[in-house]
DNA sequence: CATGAATGAGGCTTCATTCAT
DNA sequence: AATGAATGAAGCCTCATTCAT
């Protein structure tokens, strides 16, 4: 039981610091007030991490942890895009601190490799699922053999992270994305 | 020829300014090191600007004033698109540093309201431009009147945005983008 | 055998005390690592020394046990200086640690009346065996009556106290030392 | 007049610095402290030191300049030598806060290598003097041409450096080693 | 307009120690 | 005896801003 508190602790921190990115902003990432969030003193703060750093990984963590990518293999390419698509937007519908934290955490890397480590591990992933969906495409029909995969890649990230900063216009502009690629593909 | 002086470095400050947000971030913005890089003392820089948020807002507006839209009317909607399109993917490649604060800008706007305003204000000459732009296309026969004009403009909005991080992208991208559209007219 | 193991934690704990002090000074002393060098919880560190004023006398006792006075009352005063200043001039060669922290803490000892009593009454030994060796010395006619002893005993703890920060001259300064002192004996 | 008080102040953070570690060590040397008995803010402080080791540079250079050496060339050698201990005694009678604080400071030496080259070189000076005092001696006929002069210079520096600690001690040690090499000259 | 000394609030981090387990 | 979480005090340092000159 203990244990459960040691980590529910652990976690309360987290959350607490990735409340205040979310709110604050980067800038405004203080280690006293996550502390008091979580209800201990901002010296036992540094029990769990040793450094500001080390917290910031740690919210970089948990904000990955929860976009791990739903890719449904089972969907023909077209409607797993859609499907895909579709899902982020609603992701950022929902819970847009995710992305305006991933916003903070993409700008700060420019300046931190061991973060832009992390995001760039991350990223690889995603770019990978969406290279293979397009291709797959590709060799199905769905899509001309003169589309450019590795363009409508980086449109497809580009278009998400912009969105980043405008969840309600999210459902549309994926939508519209879908549609652009959709006419292509029914020709 | 004092007052030209004066101008220049009130200049001088801002583009210090520019350069720190873009090289070190938000984060990393101390008014010292602005002011002695345009040779003042750091209190003197107080007679400039009252406040760090003057000298803040000062560069938000010479951000925009470099990024000042060139939509030229006098070629036809698809043309003109791509013209567009192209324009902002050169900008971004040649001067990245113009977007990287402008993302910085648009984060801190968050929690900024005058900055949420006057980023607003900027983006709604744009956004009327693209508005006007699809309007006259569809008008025109160029696309289909199915087509969604205010997600559209979002999605061109959002990707260009998308770009900021990625300037190495940005003409692949913008390119494919207007591929798009122009499959979608010739339709 | 737990006892036996008891004191050798608490020797370990001590000698890991003594290093630090000898390698990052007093300014050093940092309870934690001196716990994790004996491979036990700083915690538990408690249990040995109930605080930090404790190991250091622990210290002191170490250092002064490993100093007791090797005076040689087989030999005439003449001979036995030279020995035993010889002995001191080699240990400082050989262990200059010893010393070293020996100094920390005569330093220190200005301030804490504990340590100074125990040095104190580390050297009243060394004192009086120095005053009987000059006083037997004069007796014996190897010296003048003329010598002032008290004088010359403070004059041999001073030199061999200033030697401590440089061991590499031990050697020749003891020499030197016995050769004044043979000098005025052969008078 | 204004700058006169600049200096002031400054020179009263020294003596405040100076001060803490003659009474309370090196480990009690607290900025906070210093700054209030300068009658200034804490943070006021790095305004004239910008770091701690600043300051701590500060008062070396402080307490060496007021031991600038006074080695009277117009006495022989042995009168020289003489009135050179004797000079030294008095001070280290009538002021032992400047040489105990010169003790602490050779202490950290070992462990800074900015205060060990300065400590280093004021010594050079100091250690010079001596060896042409004792070259000259040799030469004019005071000492044998047998002496060390090298563990003569040692010697007297480890003497003076040893009683840095017993001040009280001072005067007679150093009449005894005055005595020691007045008698090895008289030989 | 320019300076630089001064401020006060606040930043992160470290440490010896205690307490519940 | 041993652990490790928790504390609170204290450490050095930084920053935007103001004020007297």
């Amino acid at each position: 039981m203990e244990m459960a508190d040691q980590a529910d602790r652990r976690q309360a921190l987290i959350s607490a610091a990735f409340a205040a990115i979310a709110n604050e902003g980067f800038e405004g990432l203080r280690l006293r007030p996550i502390a008091a969030a979580a209800g201990i003193d901002h010296s036992t703060l540094h029990h769990y991490f040793r450094t500001k750093e080390d917290l910031i990984a740690a919210v970089l963590e948990h904000v990955t942890s929860q976009l791990e990518g739903s890719m449904r293999n089972d969907l023909e390419p077209a409607g797993r895009l859609r499907h895909h698509l579709g899902a982020i937007a609603t992701a950022i519908a929902e819970r847009p601190e995710l992305f305006i934290v991933l916003d903070e955490l993409d700008l700060r890397a420019r300046r931190d490799v061991t973060m832009a480590a992390n995001i760039k591990h991350d990223e690889q992933g995603w770019r990978a699922a969406l290279v293979a969906l397009f291709d797959e495409g590709i060799e199905q029909g769905t899509w001309s053999v003169d589309l450019d995969v590795h363009a409508s890649v980086e449109l497809v990230i580009a278009t998400l992270k912009g969105l980043r900063l405008r969840p309600d216009t999210a459902e549309v502009v994926v939508k519209q994305l879908c549609d652009l690629y959709s006419r292509g593909a029914s020709e």
